[in-house]
DNA sequence: CTTATATATACTCATTATGAGTATATATAA
DNA sequence: TTATATATACTCATAATGAGTATATATAAG
């Protein structure tokens, strides 16, 4: 048996945490779905006291180190008993620490929440789900899909928000430069004047309505810039969510845009067999974006991501389609297969 | 003022979490810094209780929620007390719980650790560190470093080792199967036959040698595989680290190595001016990989990552040089921003 | 002072990847 | 039959990429 680092170092090592900084690990995850060509996310419904209409929550369990011995199990574990879904692909996202998640009212003194969030994908659908319930997940982000074309709100409402906030008077010394700043963020994250939609910064745009106090969120938790949502001018950007949760879908979204791109998760979405066009309407859906079809196939064929079943799809329209199932052996071959996308930059081919 | 989530469904939802569910966290940073064309990280030697030459830990440092708004902030003050180093970029990089990062054996009973990893850079090098010491990075991974032709370690004793692994009697049923997987996972991980080696996937060769049993640490964790260390025949692969930190280490590598692409993350490693061929060693010591020289200039300026600043470079050796800056405007111009390299096929050209 | 050598920098070129379109095939509905 | 809708194959221009040659400017050797 080779030797092993010494018990004395683990306990030295552990001594010199107190039970005072102990803490409780939440598990949150944004389990997602696609179906009718919509991404969807497993919400639990909140009611408020005074019976108002309440902020979704994400599924949430405590993490017991007792029972399971890693995170994703413990995860998995929850999941399992209070949806009876079964997960496919799992991934750890991010961890915050309580304080920079809730909002400092609703901290109780002396307990302490750490939350970890996951991203998850199932197939599964229309399962019997007590409690939970699947929402679009673009109600939350509504400037998010640009499968129509770009989003009313974006015009409409969030760029003359945004433009007013980058105006106003910082707080910060380099006043000129803070404004510049500010205005650069809008451009960048919405795509104004020439910059290009970037599908990928889901977070990032969910990050600068914060910060800019235009969701309730921020004026929930005292934002200083929430001035806006206070009176009768306050917009409806998106269902707003409890806690940080918005925060945790938006990173959700932003991970599985990108690695789409670089992994083949999109099958985890898919039934085991498929059109090509059914799969581009699924990574659609995901990016909120239109793809080249015939460029979409060629992708996915010389990428070795599908292959032919010989089976036609008997579907309603035109030309009968052939069904592919994923190859799985590609992930033993290539290195690093996905789907890497270009949005169209015309809408003529759809 | 905006109505708020209601304070009873917040502890409502931490009722539900019990006290001896209660964990400890601990903050573990890998600290990186480039010196001499080498990527140093910083790590506190531990000394064996019976006088052997101990294991090295990465820095650590206990998460005390009362007093840091954000597991950042926490990592950030006890990084500046304890090594009086300022760290620039600092990225999160994993959550781990703690029956999954500790060994069984080493396992208090009643405490928990949950720890999160994390990914800092910092430009000090030659700072006064009490306890702390800055080691080369490739000390951990010595097959890891590409930039003198393939490490003689990785055809010497990692692909002979892993081969026998690979044809080894596994305990799962699918016999034939299985041993077919850990073909392909050692194929593309040490790009055996015509695969290309990826820098990026140092993760995924750690874990695969920990799999195998072949680095001290399983020994140490008492995996099922271990055999070979065991004997006389134990391999050398690699320092070996305390706990689970060689793994945060790969993670750091490889989230850093896929960064530097698409991000300017490599400007947090230089001083305000440099030489582009300087610029260029500092991305090939993080890669361990030599890039193509030319092409680097002109992917470099294209970008518009740096601007000249008319000083030249009075080096030693041939024409001088001229300095550089990082553009930081870049950051409010493009999207994303990074250094999208491509190893050199030949070696020609360095 | 000239030449060898080392490095920096500019420029060229072939190949591939990408975005976008046209052409053709095969179904259903009028 | 014909119109229409979708599936699929093929073409083409442009951009990105990998790799090399050519030239500029320094130091060191002779």
């Amino acid at each position: 048996m080779a030797k092993t680092p010494g018990k004395s170092t683990t306990q030295q090592a552990e001594a010199t945490m107190h039970a005072d900084k102990a803490v409780v690990i939440g598990l949150n995850a944004a389990i997602v779905t696609v179906s009718d060509d919509q991404p969807k996310i497993l919400v639990v419904p909140h009611e408020e006291t005074d019976g108002a209409s309440g902020w979704d929550a994400l599924p949430f369990g405590p993490f017991n180190p007792v029972r399971h011995r890693t995170l994703e199990i413990g995860l998995r574990s929850w999941v399992q008993e209070q949806t009876q879904l079964e997960l496919g692909y799992v991934e750890q996202l991010y961890t915050f620490g309580d304080r920079g998640r809730h909002s400092l009212e609703t901290d109780a003194p002396g307990e302490h929440v750490v939350s970890v969030g996951y991203l998850a994908l199932t197939r599964g659908y229309d399962e019997t789900l007590k409690g939970a319930a699947w929402c679009d997940w673009y109600r939350y982000f509504p400037w998010e899909d640009w499968r129509e074309g770009k989003p009313p709100i974006i015009d409409q409402a969030i760029v003359p928000l945004l433009r007013e906030w980058a105006g106003r008077q910082s707080e910060a010394p380099p006043e000129e430069l803070a404004r510049g700043k500010r205005r650069d963020r809008m451009r960048l994250c919405f795509g104004v004047d020439d910059v290009a939609w970037d599908d990928e910064k889901a977070l990032e745009r969910y990050e600068l309505l914060y910060s800019a106090g235009l969701l309730l969120e921020a004026a929930r938790d005292g934002r200083p810039n929430a001035r806006g949502l206070t009176g009768k001018h306050a917009p409806n950007l998106g269902r707003p969510m409890q806690f940080d949760h918005r925060r945790i879908l938006a990173t959700a979204m932003s991970r599985l845009r990108a690695k789409i791109k670089y992994r083949p998760v999109a099958f985890e979405l898919m039934p085991p067999s498929f059109t090509l066009y059914e799969l581009q309407k699924t990574v659609e859906a995901l990016l909120g974006l239109h793809v080249h079809k015939q460029n979409f196939r060629r992708l996915v064929e010389n990428a070795g991501l599908v292959e032919r079943t010989g089976r036609m799809s008997t579907r309603t329209g035109g030309r009968p389609a052939e069904q592919f199932r994923f190859r799985r052996e590609v992930l033993n071959e290539r290195p690093a297969p996905g789907l890497k996308l270009a949005p169209s930059r015309s809408r003529a081919n759809s």
